[in-house]
DNA sequence: TGTGTCTGGGACAACGTTGTCAGGCAGTAG
DNA sequence: CTACTGCCTGACAACGTTGTCCCAGACACA
């Protein structure tokens, strides 16, 4: 920027002004700047800017996730990117494979980048950590699962009355033993969706059978196992509540090697790529992972401009997607 | 930094010494030092930390990709992190939607953040803008397509020998009239992908029927119009080349549509998730995203650590999976 | 005791910008 | 001619760090 002053033979604060478009400029230094910038090929430092700058905003937000690569996570972040787009912003990325360890890594990385805002998919049991640099003027909005210890913005899709109206689906259709295939008991989202499931047995006068609840079932690999040792029982579930992405696929291949897909009947939730094109086409929950990163970001940016209202939750409602395994009735001769 | 160092009674100095682990300072200073960082929660800020430095390492590099949404530049960015992580470095996303101009949008804002490094998947039909960047010593890689105008590393998948080896393999199972459905003849790998197929028709000596090749199809929807036309000619073709995700998918839902899924052979280029449930599960050529993203990161990184050997170009090889659509076999009275 | 070496610590400038303020120069009114 | 206004422009300090240099004191050796 010196050296630009120098060629343009105005001071370093001119130029300032004409890289900002500050008005008050004569017309002939605009252009005798301006050439000068083209000649060096001068870049602005927006580095250097945001360190002398009053609002001290970097333009930057953190955007923590599961894993940047699957579906759900980049459809998300695809979203969040969009909004921040329409506010100049940029998107800071990472993702926490569960790790709680890596979680605070990360946030406590991106805010010693001064990012102006973090949005968390949190993982660990307490966000606590957190206080300070909330305190310290940085705002977080949690999206997909709850926030412990910490008063923020959290956007979440309706686990409990999805995985209910999952289940209620089912049931309307004659089943009466239906498995609830879960993921780790310790993700919030996992318990939430078993209690949807509950709920609709209760709601039905069904009384649940804790040999058809399992949980912990984080991969496709682990559903498959356990989709194929329930069918080995002498008293299989005549349907499957998959409270998630992995184990509805997991549970597909399991059905189609069993050759049990046009028996057994499925609801998934978390809608998937190609879930139309399977055989039958897989009926599921679907979560809006765009509507959740939109609401997020929206609800960041009006925290950054200076919104200081209480922290709220935002609901994205979920949608029941008929497609054909969710509605294959019970076997006719089933003694229940 | 001040208030820490006055907190602790030493000088800035000091506690910059203890905050960047420099050694010869006494333990009893570092420890007030500590006891005072973390009574005023103190957090370094990195950007005023890498304005000072001499190395002018801001640890942040840029990645340019075609929409981090979508599969394959998710799973691309996911080992881009990776590998990021292993060098402690932040990534910085966006993505670009086919807009030359957003291209060069995010290059240039990436470049005023002064990011040690860009990754860019390259829409534009040319990329010189960026030859000032590399010259001021950011290096740049390509992946996914080669760009123009800039001598730089590029990271591609061999396009024109999968399309070879798909029609070749298509060839092999008998069939003579293959249609090859494309993506815009703008991008560089569509028509690397439709030369390899028409080697393949070469090589066999089969005359290649231009009424059979059809380009320009962006999304799901047009290949499905495009698939539904096509049988509904006096003379179809007996198998479908589809050179790219979006278009394999258009196809298999068009086929299934007309009852055709078990009669017509189809190959897809890039695999995409649950190809293997839909029936016939589909045959296709996979890239491997995220061998693409790992080769990439380390050249990047190899570039910024002071690399600077000629730019060269990686190839990352791709493989036929067959899983049932690839193998289906021509009609029998067919005239050819 | 004088000299040299090593260690721990601080003062100061600088990185590339922008906020603040003051000054020069027209033009206008009294 | 003075006083005031409004418009341009530049000097200077400051943002939060780290590189450089220098000094005080401890220690060893002759």
């Amino acid at each position: 920027m010196n050296d630009v002053a120098k060629v343009a033979r105005v001071s370093l604060k001119t130029v300032s002004r004409v890289v900002n478009g500050e008005p008050n400029v004569s017309p002939v230094l605009v252009a005798q700047v301006r050439s000068a910038i083209d000649a060096l090929h001068y870049r602005p430092d927006i580095g250097a800017s945001t360190l002398r700058r009053s609002d001290r905003r970097t333009g930057l937000i953190g955007l923590l996730l599961e894993d940047v690569g699957n579906p759900f996570s980049s459809a998300l972040h695809r979203a969040v990117e969009d909004e921040a787009r329409a506010h100049g912003v940029h998107v800071l990325t990472g993702s926490l494979d569960e790790d709680p360890r890596r979680e605070r890594e990360l946030a406590r990385a991106f805010t010693m980048r001064r990012a102006d805002g973090l949005i968390i998919a949190p993982v660990g049991a307490d966000q606590s950590y957190l206080n300070t640099e909330i305190q310290a003027d940085t705002p977080v909005v949690f999206v997909d699962r709850p926030a412990n210890g910490v008063p923020a913005d959290t956007v979440l899709a309706t686990s409990v009355a999805g995985a209910t109206e999952a289940t209620r689906h089912l049931i309307a259709h004659g089943h009466r033993r239906i498995a609830c295939l879960g993921d780790y008991t310790r993700i919030s989202t996992a318990r939430d969706r078993q209690r949807g499931y509950l709920a609709a047995l209760r709601e039905a006068g069904i009384a649940s059978d804790p040999t058809l609840i399992i949980p912990d079932l984080h991969t496709t690999t682990l559903a498959d196992r356990a989709v194929t040792e329930l069918f080995h029982r002498t008293r299989p579930p005549t349907a499957l509540f998959t409270s998630q992405n992995l184990i509805t696929i997991g549970a597909v291949r399991a059905l189609r090697r069993l050759g049990l897909h046009h028996t057994v009947a499925l609801v998934g939730f978390d809608d998937f790529p190609l879930a139309d094109l399977v055989e039958p086409a897989v009926t599921v929950i679907a979560q809006d992972p765009a509507a959740i990163g939109r609401t997020a970001a929206q609800a960041l940016f009006r925290r950054i401009d200076g919104d200081t209202s209480a922290p709220g939750e935002h609901w994205i409602p979920t949608t029941l997607i008929r497609r054909g395994s969710g509605e294959l009735p019970p076997p006719l001769h089933r003694d229940e």
